[in-house]
DNA sequence: GTCTATACAAAGATAGAC
DNA sequence: GTCTATCTTTGTATAGAC
């Protein structure tokens, strides 16, 4: 019995386990860890308290659990594009700029969420993204593309970084941007959604 | 003698307010506001306990005037330049990338520290931002670039977003860019210290 | 102004009854 | 599994010596 619950998780309808992590995804995305206290959750989850300890011993093991599952969305709802052997690099970026910006949409709150964690424990957080697969199409893609270019000087890591900067900063920064631009939560969704077309662009611009 | 206290912060050699102050940044910007406990910031200003709230009430009051001031230092140190009647508009954007980069270098916990608050309590920057001149000259400047082109059909909160991402994401990533490229502190510096001309002159091309 | 000592409340963690 | 009661840590506050 005590076995199962190392199981997949949710084995049929929603466990207790499952309900206090929902309630806890909610008000941690939603407050912060500092400004989230166990007993908001458990207040959320219906359930008691002790309930909290009792599965997931500490606030910031259910911390961890809730930022490492949204981080292993993010990283593997990407991994079948990235490893299409059937487009090209460039494809692959636009797609990839869509897919996350459709995600991030969805979900705004979740790289605050990860970068909180990036910057109190990295660690952590690199272990668990040591385990992704190393061997993907792109990978083989960027380099032939870095080989086709030794004329080139610009060191690579920038187009990494831009491509990245490009689209998550606005959301991590949107409670700013979105004040000091003055824009409401479908302006701001709108203007996200021309960039999936402009940041691919962009890109490929730099990498010419 | 209490009054005193309302006026300049420091008067002449630095204060044990002072000191606190310096102290309490060092441990907030490394730990984090929730896991720096006030009994840390004591024991690292080498003062008592009580100190820390005779002087600043509470916790997050000193945490406020901290975020506050290194906030109106990022603001502040560009407004000449901002305001600058003989440089272009791309000869601002120059500028003011390789000012913030230089900036963020020596203060890489500054914008973690920033988008913090933004994520947590977003009307106080505002209110503080809002202080803000609005007749600088670059405003203008950037007025009358927006109209000389009415047919870019291209938002310009895109190139705001840009220069804005691509300048600052990498410090507020920086911990996982660093352990995800395999740089060293020094290595990390070197490829901001290139984009200070890269960024500029990707901005100057969107802009086209 | 600075320090010691102490009190109190809020919040995380745990023990034990059922 | 779930709940009640309790312990511990931490932020906050105050009194009083020097």
């Amino acid at each position: 019995m005590a076995a199962k619950k190392e199981n997949k998780a949710v084995e049929k309808n929603a466990s207790t386990e499952e309900k206090i992590k929902d309630a806890a995804k909610r008000v941690f995305t939603q407050k912060g860890y500092a400004a989230t206290r166990t007993r908001d959750i458990a207040e959320e989850s219906g359930y008691n308290l002790s309930l909290i300890n009792y599965y997931f011993r500490s606030k910031e093991k259910l911390f961890d659990i809730i930022m490492m599952e949204q981080l292993q969305m993010f990283i593997h709802s990407v991994t079948d594009l990235l490893d299409d052997h059937n487009t090209t690099l460039q494809e692959k970026i636009t797609q990839i700029v869509a897919h996350y910006i459709d995600m991030l949409k969805k979900n705004p709150g979740v790289p605050f969420f990860v970068m909180n964690e990036v910057n109190t424990a990295p660690e952590k957080l690199v272990a668990r993204i040591k385990l992704q697969r190393n061997d993907l199409y792109i990978v083989k893609q960027w380099m032939e593309f870095v080989k086709s270019r030794p004329q080139t000087a610009l060191n690579p890591a920038h187009i990494f970084l831009n491509l990245l900067g490009m689209t998550v900063f606005p959301f991590v920064a949107a409670p700013m941007i979105s004040l000091r631009l003055g824009l409401d939560q479908q302006q701001f969704d709108a203007l996200m959604d021309e960039r999936k077309k402009l940041i691919p662009m962009w890109v490929a611009e730099m990498m010419n």
